[in-house]
RNA sequence: GGACGGUUGGCGCAGUUGGUAGCGCAUCACUUUGACAUAGUGGGGGUCACUGGUUCGAAUCCAGUACCGUCCA
């Protein structure tokens, strides 16, 4: 037995022989009812590692770990989620490229473009596939990366399950969701105004909204009214949208502008005549209480361009800047048209912010006015505090831009989608109202296409006419049979390559999904849904999804949503939800508050044991802010485990029947440990199992029964009880090494390994079996189970009077008259030759007292210390 | 503004169906005793955020308030 626990090397030698072994491969021929699934959300490679991935990967890995053991087959696959944004922006910075759909350049491998990157050049132009050829490279060695965290923590994947979400696998099934979809009517394509980042040049969909609290100002703006020398005065946030007005709205019940509704309101600048109409959404209290509307400031605006009819003017572009626009041509109506194109042609061209100011100083001259002989601009703008959506990723607001997109229709299913939220078990239990008020919430259907490069193509081309246009109106899907296609370079079906981009040709579609269109299909990646039947069939429901909180609205909703809309199902029975690492000060750990904290130097210092044993002693759904200390604990028990160990198999002798009160009583306690643990995995609750499991094993293992039963354990002039102590010791060492083994996978087998793998049907502890009840059954009762504790209250009471006179434990008692009520008295008679050998008692008389209670502490009369 | 979670000794947390407050860390004193000083023994330290209510009895149940956090608008 080695005398140091090395954690290092420990852990590199059971990796190694975990993998030989092949303890963690999944059984093919398993049942389904005999098979633990576990759906495990594949990390984003291109985010940096930090502890928050060990957290709750680890909590995945405790809960699968006891799965295994109560003789489940597991499946536990790993995955990497590739495609998407954030991988892109990772390889442009990384390799300082840039590409565009156009875009044509030397090609550049990996190596190259490493080697000739420089920082200050300009961004090298390379091609579509030479930029998918840069991503799939750079995200191949993020991925060495995250396997390698993943094998030093123990994870127990089985590594022959490994995926990514831009393999041709991965590509085949996401294609065979669209076209399912499709084929069942859930997807369309529609030209509607859409969330739109001007940065990324992408439409972004709900779920990927951030509403952040941003500083503007409150413009006051004098409109006319057409026929009249009335006016009145709107209050607006965005006047650089002034040239994109359509309508004009107030409350209908309020009275100073009830005469207004029907008549039509004229601009200023660009002295347009729009509609002014009543609704209710416009809340009186606000600004001046009349407001106008744009082609399109919010989502407001799109709903009353919807139920209004109101005209479209569009005046950004996808690239967030003003488009050349005509006044006085059809569609941009003005009753000075040459004033109004004067004004425009100096925002023309402009972004949001430069147009902004430009409008607001024009605004600021009388002769702009649209009436009378004062300036627009009635006061100087109010500052305030506004919320403005923002796509999760990006910097500036999100504009809403008339595109084609391809939605999944979400809108009138968000009844049976909440009923389906219901059928699965959420732990904790409350995380199911997150998912449920999001979906009640819901307010757009989903938008699936993503105008990038590096995700998975839609399976879609469109033919061409005689003119050359593109017909939208009746796309041209891929059969299942054919995928995966990339549209770009295949052609369509029925088609020759040659008739590509040519009248009475076809077109492929360029845009690629939405991330999450594949990373919603994580189950059914690993069924080989439509693929294979029986592994479906074997796998599908999954039986337990892990993650965290903040992408229930994602993760959770859309995969929970392809399950319903693909087969009627759900796609996992249960949820389990980790908590987030906060920083100590409870603050949450971000890139750009530069408190994010990686994982391997912890690792090194204090062993994947004692970081898993900090990662499961935080509660699911509970966010953790991280503390050093509870990994010194950890690291402190898997000591303290690895030296109980050497000490009670350095111990020799021949087992025999467990005869001794005080063996049966401490069984007896042992079990109550292995029920209680039992019944908390069961719902989830691991960090209640180990806390119960660490409780006992210090206090109950080892410094109590331990030091109790070392003498007896030793003594060879008392074959029975020394071997009743030996047979106690070494099932005790072997249930908790068993109980432990979920948490702290490394020192429970280095410690099984020296003993108990070769006794056995088990050479690892992590397939032998999770202690349960009935391995005790054939441990006779003890008299009285609380015969354990009269006696540690006896010995307590005697450690006390040690310390209190400065003697050390090992001190001899001449003698000891202890009274204790007549119970209590009789049990520790029982094991009183082991309460006299481990506080070194020469003489002891016990003395019976019916004045003592049951649960009072015994009484010291008498006692003489050498 | 809506929903959810939290508030228990200096710090981090447990408290299952209401019955005299627990654990770990830290702290103080002591002890090297046949594994472990990364240890052991013993001690000190809390009117369980606040206000009402139900009850013989409330950290626990009910109502409300305050503060912190998260999600959503």
């Amino acid at each position: 037995m080695p005398s140091h626990f090395e954690s290092q090397s420990i852990e590199l030698k059971w990796d190694s022989k975990w993998d030989d072994w092949g303890i963690y491969r999944f059984d093919k021929s398993s049942k389904r009812e005999e098979t633990f699934v576990v759906d495990t959300p594949p990390p984003t490679v291109s985010g940096s590692l930090h502890v928050g991935h060990v957290f709750s990967y680890t909590h995945t890995d405790v809960v699968t770990r006891y799965k295994r053991m109560k003789g489940m087959k597991i499946f536990y696959p790993m995955g990497w989620d590739d495609n998407g944004l954030p991988t892109e922006r990772r390889v442009q910075n990384y390799f300082n490229v840039r590409c565009e759909h156009s875009s044509a350049g030397p090609y550049l491998d990996a190596k190259s473009a490493s080697e000739t990157y420089k920082k200050d050049d300009p961004p090298r132009l390379v091609s579509r596939s030479n930029f998918i050829d840069l991503c799939l490279a750079l995200t191949q060695e993020d991925e060495k990366a995250f396997k390698a965290l993943w094998r030093r923590i123990g994870l127990s994947v089985d590594w022959q399950q490994e995926y990514s979400t831009i393999d041709k696998h991965s590509i085949k099934i996401a294609q065979q969701s669209f076209v399912d979809l499709f084929k069942k009517g859930h997807v369309y394509s529609i030209e509607a105004p859409t969330m739109w980042d001007v940065d990324f040049q992408t439409a972004v969909a709900q779920a990927e909204l951030e509403d952040r609290n941003v500083a503007g100002n409150f413009h006051n703006i004098r409109f006319g009214v057409e026929g009249s020398d009335e006016s009145f005065v709107i209050a607006t946030t965005r006047p650089e949208l002034l040239a994109a007005c359509v309508g004009v709205t107030a409350h209908p019940d309020d009275e100073r502008f009830k005469h207004l509704i029907g008549k039509k309101a004229v601009t200023p600048l660009f002295h347009v005549p729009v509609p002014i109409f009543a609704s209710e959404l416009v809340d009186p209290e606000k600004g001046t209480g009349i407001l106008m509307v744009c082609t399109f400031g919010d989502a407001t605006d799109v709903a009353w361009w919807k139920e209004k009819g109101l005209a479209i003017r569009q005046i950004f572009g996808r690239n967030g800047r003003l488009l050349p626009v005509q006044f006085g041509s059809s569609g941009w109506e003005s009753k000075n048209a040459e004033a109004a194109n004067a004004c425009y042609q100096q925002i023309s061209g402009r972004n949001v912010k430069q147009a902004q100011k430009l409008v607001v100083e024009m605004l600021r001259k009388p002769e702009n006015a649209a009436v009378g002989s004062d300036a627009p601009l009635t006061e100087e703008p109010k500052p305030l505090e506004h919320s403005v959506k923002f796509y999760e990723k990006g910097d500036k607001p999100l504009e809403f831009i008339t595109t084609r997109q391809w939605f999944v229709r979400l809108m009138d299913k968000k009844e049976a989608l909440v009923k389906k939220g219901d059928e699965i078990a959420w732990y904790p239990d409350h995380m199911r109202l997150r998912y449920k008020n999001w979906t009640e919430n819901l307010q757009f259907d989903w938008c699936i296409s993503r105008q990038r490069y590096f995700g998975v193509p839609f399976p879609v081309w469109y033919k061409l006419d005689a003119a050359g246009e593109i017909d939208y109106t009746s796309p041209i899907v891929a059969e299942f049979s054919s995928l995966p296609v990339d549209p770009m370079s295949d052609p369509a079906p029925g088609f020759d390559e040659s008739m590509r981009n040519k009248p009475n040709g076809f077109v492929g579609e360029s845009d690629v999904f939405d991330t999450w269109f594949t990373s919603s299909m994580t189950p059914q990646l690993c069924s080989n849904w439509m693929l294979d039947e029986n592994r479906h069939a074997q796998l599908f429901p999954m039986d337990l999804r892990p993650q965290s909180h903040e992408i229930i609205r994602t993760w959770a909703f859309y995969t929970i949503a392809k399950a319903m809309l693909h087969e009627n199902k759900i796609p996992w029975k249960q949820v389990a939800i980790s908590g987030w690492v906060l920083d100590p000060d409870r603050k949450k750990m971000s890139k750009s508050k530069g408190n994010v904290l990686t994982p391997m130097h912890l690792l090194d210092q204090y062993g994947a044991d004692a970081v898993r044993y900090w990662s499961a002693s935080a509660r699911l759904g509970t966010d953790t802010a991280f503390d050093e200390n509870i990994l010194k604990i950890g690291k402190r028990l898997v000591t303290k485990i690895f030296n109980a160990g050497k000490f009670v198999l350095g111990i020799n002798g021949d087992p025999r029947p467990v005869t001794e009160e005080l063996d049966k009583a401490f069984l007896h306690r042992l079990k109550q440990v292995v029920i209680r643990t039992n019944a908390s995995f069961e719902k989830l609750d691991y960090a209640t199992a180990l806390s119960d499991i660490e409780r006992f094993f210090w206090a109950d293992f080892t410094d109590e029964y331990l030091e109790l039963v070392k003498q007896r354990a030793y003594n060879a002039e008392n074959p029975e009880g020394r071997g009743s102590a030996i047979t106690t010791l070494r099932f005790a060492l072997s249930t908790l090494l068993r109980l432990f083994a979920p948490f702290l996978p490394y020192v429970t087998e280095e410690v099984w390994s020296w003993y108990f793998a070769g006794q056995g049907k088990h050479k690892s502890v992590h397939t032998a079996e999770f202690p349960q009840e009935t391995d005790f059954q054939n441990f006779n009762a003890p008299s009285d189970p609380r015969s354990f504790e009269v006696i540690a209250a006896c010995r307590s009471k005697v450690n006390q009077k040690k310390t209190e006179e400065q003697k050390s434990l090992g001190s001899e008692v001449e003698s000891l008259e202890l009274a204790l009520n007549p119970d209590n008295a009789a049990l520790l008679k029982l094991s009183s030759e082991d309460f006299k050998s481990a506080c070194k008692i020469l003489d002891l008389d016990i003395e019976s007292n019916s004045e003592l209670a049951v649960d009072e502490a015994p009484r010291i009369k008498a006692i003489r210390l050498k």
